[in-house]
DNA sequence: ACTAGTTAGTAGCAAATAGTTACCATGTTA
DNA sequence: TAACATGGTAACTATTTGCTACTAACTAGT
């Protein structure tokens, strides 16, 4: 079964809810760690600074329940666990990045206009 | 003077605070709308189906103050006001609109992998 | 004149989400 | 014995989001 016609500007359409999770920061920077080989919990803990166990865990789980990332535990001791990207996560995870490397390319642009519009607002308050 | 290493796997990063901000719903088709045409305040409204008139101001406020979109005011009576892309903007409007044409594209199978994950999360529970 | 509708927002409150910190069990190393 | 590693969860707070109502100035219809 497939979805008809599936338009994100549609506020019904499930393509929303999608475009929701994978439009969020912490995911984008988990698929690019995972994009070139599998990575450990702590080891995307220290990858992504900044990160809380809190949100690594949950958004790893979101992305594991959508099929972009796997989860394999492996009976070492202490446990470890090791995620991946899957075949349908590889085919986000170049668009994903393109995002990353965007705001890494544009970041000067962005400040720049930052002061700009914050010199004008400025103005008006005064 | 220009950021010597944007990294936004970086916590202290202004990239990070940037990829914020455009890894975001709204962000995304308020940008895929604006992309052929100028359009007005209502218009996205109307665009984006279920978007709150806060959510539309405040993410047009962030997105004129970050340069990737510009506001003009067209005393008409009563006033219009027209919101289009930046040429930084643009640069930025065919990576977003390539994540919503991901989730559009590949709804089916997160979808299928969504019931899956949960059915195996019925069988723990049960 | 009165009513309803247009324009582009803002204000206030409730709900959902994100973030912070502490803690768990199990085991190795110093 | 104490500190550190593994991969998390629980409780709490702070921030964001979303919903609803409201503004002001003007037009069109009855």
């Amino acid at each position: 079964m497939k979805t008809a016609n599936p338009n994100a500007y549609a506020s019904s359409c499930p393509t929303r809810l999608v475009l929701d999770r994978v439009a969020d920061k912490w995911a984008v920077l988990i698929l690019g760690s995972l994009r070139d080989e599998p990575v450990r919990f702590n080891g995307l803990r220290r990858l992504i600074e900044g990160i809380s166990q809190k949100m690594l865990s949950q958004t790893l789980k979101s992305l594991e329940r959508d099929g972009l990332v796997s989860r394999k535990a492996i009976p070492t001791v202490p446990v470890t666990v090791e995620y991946s990207i899957t075949p349908l996560g590889r085919t986000l995870s170049a668009t994903v990045d393109s995002l990353r490397v965007w705001a890494e390319t544009h970041i000067d642009k962005v400040l720049k206009a930052q002061r700009q519009y914050d010199a004008g607002a400025q103005r008006k308050a005064a």
